[in-house]
DNA sequence: TGCGTCACG
DNA sequence: GACGTACGTGACGCAC
């Protein structure tokens, strides 16, 4: 049949059609190997409903799928940054591309792809054919780019929602009728597809500009008429820009295409291969579906999952219906029998949630009292442990409870299960326990963690523990620890809880777990971030754990010698700052601080705050110093005190406080890290915070001689040089940042020198400074006002040096409002790694707007940052498996190894490449990672 | 318990 | 045109 008038022709978005069902699928595989298939899965779906469609009047007379060939296209030579953004290509779908092809060759349908092309101009090329030749022509597909075609005889359908998009609706969309609506997009630019646009102008924005002056070359030939002095600049300076972004959203509609329309005539699917093909995916549905209608039989296949229904991309899937919670249907378990009936039940089901109960939240100091476990939702057991007698008062004794397993008992019949491989050990906060059953020699694995998959989903919109996660996600308000333990002195360790009550708690807790893991699992896919959650969270659980577990060395003795030391220069300082103020007051109170020097002594200029008191930090005491001339005992007063609180803030927060957290039994303190508290990625390191140990001041740094190697071993740090500046030269893809990293010459004398155009060479180092607080605000979100202050210097002339900066580096203000534009249009921010940290206050009004706007530009760094040290730690335990040699600490960019004084140099080569190459090969960096290194008895010498 | 302050990257 | 601002943390002491 030849194509002519009376003809349809149906050209299906192959390539949009796999990532949506890839992305609105859980990650289904083939039951007999465990090929990933759920996007193959998807999309025969979706065309097989599509073929069975199309009957009567609409029927298509001519049909073909089309597929982008590679990610090189023409538009690649036009704009080297076009799709730059693109996170990488998920593991489990690359393998899947080959089999879409495959299966549209066995529905019989034409696959269509060309090299250097997009799909949407080979769609676009067939549309023109078709039309010229006088058809009809449908495009299956709700790609926005392809919008442009529609009208005159072409309209698009949307086959996940059944959805017919016409004029009208694209009209709807993009403010403009269809054949203008590359000019919105040319304006509007797509931070999806990284197309630049005009900053600042948005679809709207864009299609009242097109609508005013017709199309885009008259707007751009009389853009300085437009009233608005921000739009008319953006268009003004950007004209070059939206012109290379017209031509990378326009569609060639005459690409060489090499089939005629005649070869797309619809052609009935030949049983044979089609069946075949989709019983070689164990497609049972399907296959039974298929076979019906062409009335064959169905081939057996064993045991294969059903094809679920899809779901939107992108939007978490509700919580599944569930069972009511029933306290009363928790098990108690007190003998081995009934434990065993519980590991056979483990065994059957493949996976458990496990919860422990102990003494005290610092790992190292807990004993067990109890475990929990639950593998059917509103079923759980508790198996009490140590529960001692006579409740919380202080005459209980220290005999245990009757009615509990022995401990060893109970944990031989447990251990078999917690290391096996087969069996998934679910937790809240997997390292806690994690840590619990290490000291008693079980080595949980596999583990899945509900706190980081919330984090992995969530972070920056609420935090992760098991109580708003409960509430949050299973409507379900959970016991609170409060109500059995109390607070406060008087509180109670859950060894005194009494059994029956702990049963309800304790069980509750792993019946939660279990939910939440069940809520959360296929919304991983959902929202793409189960790369993130397999490959940058639930691999540290074991090597934090390990970290948290060895501790480092302390010495308590010098930090008391320390402590005494302070005490003494700080009775001075107090004798002096009463005299001067002429009466005796509490240094340590800034309200009390603050009247005396505002309001006794006649400071002027004095600044309250919300609560009333006046504002004494640092910043402002150190004005007050420079008053000597008007006010010279202010200035002294203030000066003092300053030295005063360096003092009292060392001996408080770490001579002091450090001396107490040494853990007796090992003579060593042991952080805990928060993997999930941080939304950016970053670790947080708590009881005691080792992270913020002093180093800037020389008085401060020498608390680090107190942090020691064991005998015959040192201390060994490496930190990455610069990370996070590395990482903006490779995302804001500025060149000669770039070239200065490879080149390994001075960043910051080399952005002084292109901003104020002196040879690097005899830099004035006042200049370099400010190049290097210029450097560093841009990772934070300059603002004129911030680096003034930072510099101490006129707003003004801040905020010139800004200018300047962007005027040299045009690509940071390029990436910096397209890091905006994307979380104000996604409500999140990614990294290089595909982390995603929300930003839910980015489209607030008033002041709350520019801190969130200062957040998303900062996090994606911050973010990679912390991913690359992520992924260096996870490698971490393998490359020094063979090297006396441990590591200690992580603080953002360092980490800090112990290792015997004889593999100083192994550790230092081994440990530096794992770090330097810790990006590959997820991403390629087009700057090097540089790793520096120290070593030394102690923590001083070592950094 | 909230705030101010200050230690770190 | 004014608003207020560098990003991300945790721990301490004071004052309520």
């Amino acid at each position: 049949m030849t194509f002519g008038k009376g003809c349809h022709l149906h050209l299906i978005d192959g390539s949009a059609y796999i990532f949506r069902a890839y992305h609105a699928l859980p990650p289904l595989t083939r039951k007999s190997d465990g090929l990933p298939i759920g996007a193959v899965a998807g999309f025969c779906n979706m065309l097989w409903s599509q073929l069975a469609n199309n009957k009567g009047d609409d029927a298509p007379t001519h049909i073909a799928c089309v597929f982008d060939y590679s990610s090189k296209t023409f538009r690649d030579e036009i704009y080297d940054q076009y799709k730059a953004n693109r996170p990488e290509l998920p593991e489990d779908l690359r393998p899947q591309f080959p089999l879409t092809r495959e299966a549209t060759k066995a529905f019989n349908v034409a696959c269509l792809e060309m090299e250097g092309y997009e799909a949407d101009d080979i769609i676009a090329t067939l549309a023109r054919q078709a039309r010229e030749a006088g058809g009809e022509v449908t495009i299956i597909s709700s790609d926005k780019d392809l919008m442009q075609l529609v009208g005159n005889g072409v309209e698009m359908f949307d086959a996940m929602k059944s959805k017919r998009i016409g004029v009208d609706e694209v009209e709807e969309k993009f403010g403009v009728k269809p054949d203008r609506v590359i000019d919105v997009q040319a304006l509007a630019g797509d931070s999806v597809d990284n197309v630049p646009g005009a900053p600042g102008i948005g679809v709207k924005t864009a299609a009242l500009l097109i609508n005013e002056y017709g199309d885009l070359e008259t707007l751009l030939e009389r853009a300085e008429e437009i009233k608005q002095p921000k739009r008319r600049q953006a268009l003004i300076d950007n004209a070059d820009l939206i012109r290379i972004s017209k031509r990378l959203v326009t569609l060639d509609d005459h690409t060489p295409v090499e089939w005629t329309l005649d070869e797309l005539e619809v052609r009935a699917p030949e049983a044979e291969p089609l069946m075949g093909f989709l019983t070689q995916m164990e497609f049972r549905t399907l296959t039974k579906r298929v076979a019906e209608a062409l009335k064959v039989e169905a081939p057996a296949i064993p045991e294969a999952p059903a094809v679920p229904v899809s779901h939107d991309a992108e939007e978490e899937a509700p919580a599944p219906d569930q069972p009511p919670f029933d306290h009363a249907k928790y098990e108690c378990i007190r003998d081995a029998g009934a434990l065993t009936r519980w590991v056979d039940l483990i065994r059957e089901r493949g996976y458990v949630a496990v919860d422990t109960e102990t003494t005290s939240l610092d790992e190292m100091r807990a004993e067990l009292v109890g475990i929990s476990l639950s593998v059917i939702p509103g079923e759980a057991c508790y198996i009490p442990l140590g529960h001692k007698q006579g409740g919380g008062d202080l005459f209980g004794s220290n005999d245990l409870s009757d009615g509990q397993m022995g401990l060893d008992e109970a944990l031989a019949i447990l251990k078999p299960v917690l290391e096996d491989d087969a069996i998934l050990k679910i937790g809240q906060n997997m390292k806690y326990d994690w840590k619990i059953f290490a000291r008693q020699g079980i080595q949980v694995g596999p583990i899945d963690d509900t706190m980081l998959m919330s984090y992995a989903m969530h972070a920056g919109q609420h935090n992760h523990g098991m109580d708003l996660l409960s509430e949050r996600y299973l409507s379900h308000k959970s016991i609170e620890i409060k109500s059995l333990l109390g607070s406060g002195k008087s509180a109670i360790t859950f060894d005194r809880v009494p059994i029956d009550e702990a049963v309800k708690y304790a069980a509750e807790d792993a019946d939660i777990t279990l939910r939440l893991w069940q809520a959360f699992k296929p919304n991983l896919h959902r929202v793409q971030v189960t790369t993130v959650y397999e490959t940058l969270e639930r691999p540290l659980v074991p090597v934090l754990a390990d970290m948290e577990m060895a501790g480092i060395r302390v010495d308590g003795q010098v930090l008391s010698r320390m402590s005494n030391t302070f005490a003494q220069k700080m009775a001075g300082l107090e004798a002096e700052i009463q005299e001067i103020a002429g009466q005796p007051f509490n240094v340590g109170s800034p309200k009390q601080l603050g009247e005396i020097l505002f309001d006794t002594m006649g400071v002027e200029g004095g600044q309250k705050g919300k609560t009333g008191a006046y504002a004494t930090g640092a910043d402002v005491l150190e004005d007050i110093t420079t008053l000597e001339d008007v006010n010279p005992d202010a200035a002294k007063l203030a000066a003092t005190v300053l030295d005063w609180r360096q003092l009292s803030k060392l001996k408080s927060t770490y001579t002091d406080a450090l001396q107490t957290a040494i853990n007796p039994d090992t003579g060593r303190v042991h952080t805990s890290y928060s993997i999930a508290g941080a939304s950016t990625g970053r670790l947080a390191s708590t009881d005691p915070n080792l992270q913020n140990i002093p180093v800037r001041t020389e008085e401060g740094r020498r608390i680090r001689e107190a942090f020691i190697a064991g005998p015959g071993m040192r201390l060994v740090s490496l930190d990455y040089s610069q990370i996070e500046l590395r990482i903006l030269a490779h995302v804001a893809d500025i060149p000669q940042l770039k070239q200065a990293f490879r080149d390994g010459i001075d960043i910051h004398a080399m952005t002084a020198s292109e901003m104020f155009n002196v040879p690097v060479e005899g830099m004035d180092p006042m200049v370099r400074r400010q190049a290097k607080a210029i450097n560093f605000g841009v990772i934070y979100g300059i603002s004129g006002f911030g680096l003034a202050r930072n510099l101490r210097i006129p707003r003004a002339e801040a905020q010139g040096f800004i200018d300047r900066y962007f005027e040299r580096f045009p690509g940071i203000k390029d990436y910096m409002e397209a890091t905006v534009a994307f979380a104000k249009e996604n409500g999140f921010v990614q990294t290089l790694f595909g982390r995603k940290i929300h930003t839910p206050e980015i489209n607030a009004k008033g002041p709350h707007a520019g801190f969130a706007r200062r957040a998303a530009i900062n996090a994606p760094i911050q973010g990679a940052a912390a991913d690359v040290i992520r992924r260096a730690m996870i490698r971490m335990p393998a490359a020094i498996a063979d090297l006396p040699a441990t590591m200690l600490l992580q603080v953002h960019d360092e980490l800090l190894f112990e290792v015997e004084e004889g593999a100083v140099d192994k550790l230092i080569a081994t440990a530096r490449d794992v770090m330097e190459g810790a990006a590959h090969p997820a991403v390629h960096l087009d700057v090097p990672l540089v790793v520096d290194a120290g070593q030394g008895a102690n923590w001083a010498e070592a950094h």
